[in-house]
DNA sequence: AACAAGATCAACCGCAAACCC
DNA sequence: CGGGTTTGCGGTTGATCTTGT
């Protein structure tokens, strides 16, 4: 017999969570930096189990998070990145730091799969078997999968993996990160004001939004490096979050207003400081073990290839270069339109070496 | 205006890997 | 090394929203 699920204790809370909640997490996240979310619920009272406060934070709260509709170029992205890498949506994610894996996954779902099954054709008899533009398997992991293309996957994850170990190795380039490859496109821009989803969604942003900095109050936190974009966070964020909570939930706990006024703290002493989208790829956590050291963790773009495949790959070696590897290959045929049509070949893939 | 069907996406669950003792 | 605990990931669910009739 397993374990029960979390929420089936006793007093655990499920379903969405209230902008109250939000606030009380994202607080003490602020005092504590995130890790140990055994002691999450237990220390801020929320009667939520340890992985719902994971993955609220991880999914909506977390600093550098861009919701709102997907543009052009990330699109493409995804399609490239899951024809090659199939569903491993974290490892994907990694590569738009600014997405979350769920929300990729979701784009994925009710988008793009649809939209490539359009594209594919009218009905040449295909199943249900969902395939990238090339017609290769999304799911190459999936047991229907033929052996081949299974293999075909695991060998392009090491040589792309080898190729970030490469690249890292290689101190007399200029790293060419997220950034970058952000850069490129034309429509990665943070936050976009024009938010597709209505509601709580772009509450949970504002809060988000607010803990650009909130690393400058936390002397223990975990990522120093943080900083905020001061640019967009201006106090109507909060406001903005108020109101929705207030219409979601009837009416905000009594507690909001000094935590209004802590968050406003972190925005009015954030005018002489940036973000670059190298602060959302840095992104990092902490682990609950390792406090004090960066750790390369889920939304760090030296991961992504390498998750399952550690053996070949030396986190830490890297991290010591303090930059993220330049993927400078990966990115060109990335956002090479033309090659959209067409599959990255192994030999293609080999000669990146 | 009311209802149904479809679309969307936040959140949950179960499993496996990572981690610690 | 083994067992227990914690964390991360991917699949799935279900509540809510949108659109069509």
């Amino acid at each position: 017999m397993g374990r029960p699920p979390c929420s089936e204790k006793k007093g655990v809370k499920k379903g969405p969570w209230t902008p109250e909640e939000d606030i009380i997490l994202v607080s003490y996240i602020q005092e504590h930096g995130p890790g140990n979310w055994r002691a999450v619920p237990t220390n801020t009272g929320l009667l939520r189990c340890s992985k719902s406060c994971r993955l609220r934070w991880t999914n909506y709260l977390r600093p550098g998070i861009k919701r709102g509709s997907f543009s052009d170029q990330e699109e493409k992205m995804i399609i490239h990145l899951q024809a090659l890498l199939g569903n491993r949506w974290a490892a994907i994610a990694s590569y738009l730091p600014q997405r979350t894996d769920n929300d990729i996954k979701n784009y994925w779902n009710t988008h793009l799969k649809k939209k490539l099954s359009k594209s594919e054709g009218h009905g040449v008899g295909h199943d249900d078997n969902e395939h990238d533009l090339n017609g290769v398997s999304s799911d190459s992991s999936s047991s229907g999968a033929p052996k081949g293309q299974w293999e075909r996957a695991l060998q392009t994850d090491i040589h792309m993996a080898k190729a970030a170990l490469c690249e890292a190795l290689c101190l007399d380039k200029s790293p060419i990160t997220t950034t970058t490859l952000a850069s490129q496109a034309p429509n990665f821009t943070r936050a976009s004001p024009v938010q597709s989803s209505p509601t709580y969604a772009s509450s949970a942003d504002n809060i988000a939004r607010l803990l650009q900095n909130w690393t400058r109050k936390s002397p223990n936190s975990w990522s120093p490096e943080i900083t905020t974009c001061h640019d967009q966070y201006n106090s109507n964020s909060f406001n903005n979050y108020h109101q929705v909570g207030s219409t979601s939930t009837g009416s905000p706990s009594s507690g909001f207003g000094s935590l209004y006024n802590n968050f406003n703290y972190s925005m009015n002493n954030s005018s002489s400081t940036d973000v670059s989208m190298d602060d959302a790829a840095n992104f990092t956590t902490q682990s609950k073990h390792d406090k004090g050291k960066l750790m390369l963790q889920d939304y760090d773009v030296t991961k992504p290839i390498v998750k399952n495949n550690s053996s070949h790959y030396d986190h830490q070696q890297v991290h010591e270069h303090e930059e993220l590897p330049p993927l400078t290959l990966l990115e060109k045929w990335l956002f090479d339109d033309v090659t959209m049509a067409a599959p990255p070949q192994d030999d293609l893939m080999m000669n990146m070496f």
